[in-house]
RNA sequence: CGGGGCGUGGCGCAGCCCGGUAGCGCGCCUGCUUUGGGAGCAGGAAGUCGCAGGUUCGAAUCCUGUCGCCCCGACCA
């Protein structure tokens, strides 16, 4: 990657502000809270047409548009081949996989006046593996069409609970999805050549769209499969966390991340086991605060019921299970907290005082739990606590290891501190293995002739994330600041004096010629004041801004200002055009 | 789904407590002046006060219900 790209022509036309839409406002509704949502809104971009749904006016289109061409552009050379599916999908299909009841109000269904309605059957595709999948099973019969990798760019429709932070989060909204085939994990062909494959492609995107992106690895939820990793732009406005080590070796989301051991400090260990009567305290924080001791001296104890079966887990008092950890060392498929009932049952007590000591359970220790020397923990008894406990001595632990959730101060497996952030998702890969292939049998003839499910992998993109990320990571208080490959016009040129005659056929001269040289540009050709023009330009945040004056032209220059760096130099006229390529064309490589 | 807040011209808000002519700023339209950092003056258009009931001589205002939107939490393959 290291020539200039050219925009598709798609986007190069001669364009007159005065001829274009562009709704701007000074104010904004008090509803938009973050601000990639203040300024898409401000600057024209976007109106909400119900809670979780927007139209993207003119100019976010182009945008929308221009991330989505980067996709394209860099999915075909992946080899990936486009192909477009319905957002309407059969339930039943859905139902063999079992995401029916596992998506519950996120499916979006359709109001049915009767069972035989058609809409019944029929809904909105969150996503669209069984689709996918079905194609797959339907046309693909022998080892000798795989590898192949199938993707579309589409509307998914989601029932969010509660859509949030414009188009951070919505019920409705556009996604590339990449759905990968085939019989082998390893070798050539197979999974992990295709997943490594699409993780570079992604990195390809994000980088070429202008984002300040990092990818860690994710838990692989739910959907099954085995390995997973997310791409994530840290910013406030997010709803995700990620952990990165300090010296940059190790990312992970916080589901996902792991902590060195805890250091065995080796202080007390000779404090005798004693009961003591903890009235109606029940939580780490109570039960800490009446004994006077550090949460940390605490060992928490949670019930769960795993597989059928109740499974205790031991953490830190300041710390908390992580369940898909426990899950994974327990060597379980479902996991929940226990009910009340189930918790007196093992521990003989009200909720609330459960400790490891004397328990009759299966007990899995959090290895921060095997340093720990004279904690206070549950008694297995109302109303009391055990203070002097000491792992081995009072209890057994016969299983441990890294069971809880990352916290500041941890550190990464590699011994670098771990450093939290705020974060958005904008892509993510995924390793799916056999899920959908076997629940829809979904499978093809393998060299010997012998039958096998596809082995698949799944990739996804959140479009409308990748704009308003690129908000959050990239304004100040005028307004955006464009990253130039995905900005709406990469010039505008601002007319000053459109009386003039001298600068409007400067303008509209030096509109033609950029143009002509493949530049995407807005003639902002208003009868309105500088100040005016120039708060508009910087407010929607087009990278580049050519000024063209009455007073400039009398010494015969023009100015080129950087919406970036807020730097302006004045120019000759005839230099224009080169300078704006040589701008566009350093932003671009 | 739990908790909180808000619905009054395109946008931002006041008015509501204490019922009685629907108001301000931005924007919009017309005219004149102005033209390098969101111009000035004059004139003008635009609102079923979310919706439905109720109380009242009279409801934006009080009561009941309902819908919508936002925020916190829960959820998020």
């Amino acid at each position: 990657m290291c020539c200039v790209r050219s925009l598709p022509t798609l986007f190069i036309a001669r364009m007159k502000w005065t001829e274009f839409f562009i709704p701007t406002a000074k104010e904004c509704p008090a509803d938009a809270v973050v601000p990639s949502h203040q300024l898409m809104i401000r600057a024209g971009l976007i109106r909400q047409v119900v809670a979780g749904a927007y139209t993207y006016l003119p100019l976010g289109l182009r945008t929308l548009r221009k991330v989505e061409t980067i996709v394209r552009e860099e999915m075909n050379r992946a080899g990936a081949i486009e192909l477009h599916m319905p957002a309407m999908h059969p339930i039943e299909w859905w139902e063999q996989t079992g995401r029916v009841a596992a998506m519950g109000d996120v499916l979006v269904r359709l109001a049915s006046v009767s069972p035989d309605d058609w809409r019944s059957r029929t809904c909105l595709g969150p996503t669209h593996e069984e689709v996918i999948t079905e194609i797959a099973r339907a046309y693909v019969r022998s080892y000798k069409q795989l590898p192949i990798n199938l993707y579309q760019i589409q509307t998914k429709f989601r029932g969010e609970a509660r859509p949030k932070s414009g188009v951070l989060r919505t019920r409705e909204f556009l996604m590339k999805d990449a759905y990968s085939f085939h019989l082998t994990k390893e070798g050539s062909g197979g999974l992990d050549e295709g997943y490594q494959k699409m993780y570079e492609a992604y990195c390809a995107i994000f980088s070429r769209c202008g984002l300040p992106y990092i990818a860690v690895q994710a838990e692989s939820g739910p959907i099954g499969g085995d390995a997973s990793h997310e791409f994530m732009v840290a910013t406030d406005a997010g709803e995700d966390y990620l952990v990165h080590s300090e010296d940059g070796k190790y990312a992970a989301n916080l589901e996902r991340a792991e902590v060195a051991a805890v250091m065995d400090v080796g202080q007390g260990g000779n404090a005798s086991l004693k009961e003591v009567h903890t009235p109606e305290l029940k939580t780490i924080d109570e039960v800490s605060a009446f004994l006077k001791c550090m949460p940390q001296q605490m060992i928490k104890t949670m019930i769960f019921e795993a597989d059928g079966e109740p499974l205790v887990a031991l953490v830190r008092g300041d710390h908390e299970v992580n369940e898909a950890k426990l899950r994974r060392i327990a060597g379980i498929k479902k996991l929940s907290p226990a009910e009340p009932e189930l918790i007196r049952e093992v521990t003989g007590a009200e909720v609330g005082f459960a400790g490891p000591v004397g328990i009759n359970c299966r007990m899995i220790a959090d290895q921060a739990v095997t340093v720990m020397h004279d904690a206070v923990t549950g008694a297995n008894k109302t109303d009391y606590h055990v203070t002097g406990v000491n792992p081995e001595r009072d209890f057994q632990i016969k299983e441990s290891g890294d069971i809880r959730m990352a916290i500041p101060g941890d550190r990464a497996p590699n011994g670098s501190p771990l450093i939290f952030k705020k974060c958005i998702e904008i892509g993510h890969v995924f390793k799916l293995g056999t899920k959908y292939s076997v629940s829809m049998e979904a499978q093809c003839l393998d060299h010997v002739g012998k039958p096998r499910p596809f082995i698949m992998g799944c990739y996804g993109i959140g479009l409308n994330r990748i704009m308003a990320a690129a908000i959050e990571a990239f304004h100040d208080d005028k307004g955006i600041i464009w990253p130039m490959s995905i900005a709406p016009f990469q010039v505008v040129i601002c007319a000053l004096d459109i009386k003039d005659d001298a600068v409007m056929s400067l303008a509209q001269k030096l509109h033609d010629e950029l143009i002509a040289s493949g530049i995407d540009v807005i003639l902002d050709d208003r009868d309105a004041r500088p100040g005016f023009k120039f708060a508009d330009a910087e407010l929607i945040g087009f990278p580049l801004r050519i000024t063209i004056g009455k007073k400039g032209l009398a010494d015969g220059l023009i100015e080129l200002t950087v919406r970036q760096t807020g730097e302006t130099q004045k120019i000759k006229p005839a230099e224009a055009v080169a300078k704006v390529q040589e701008c566009v064309g350093a932003a671009c490589i």
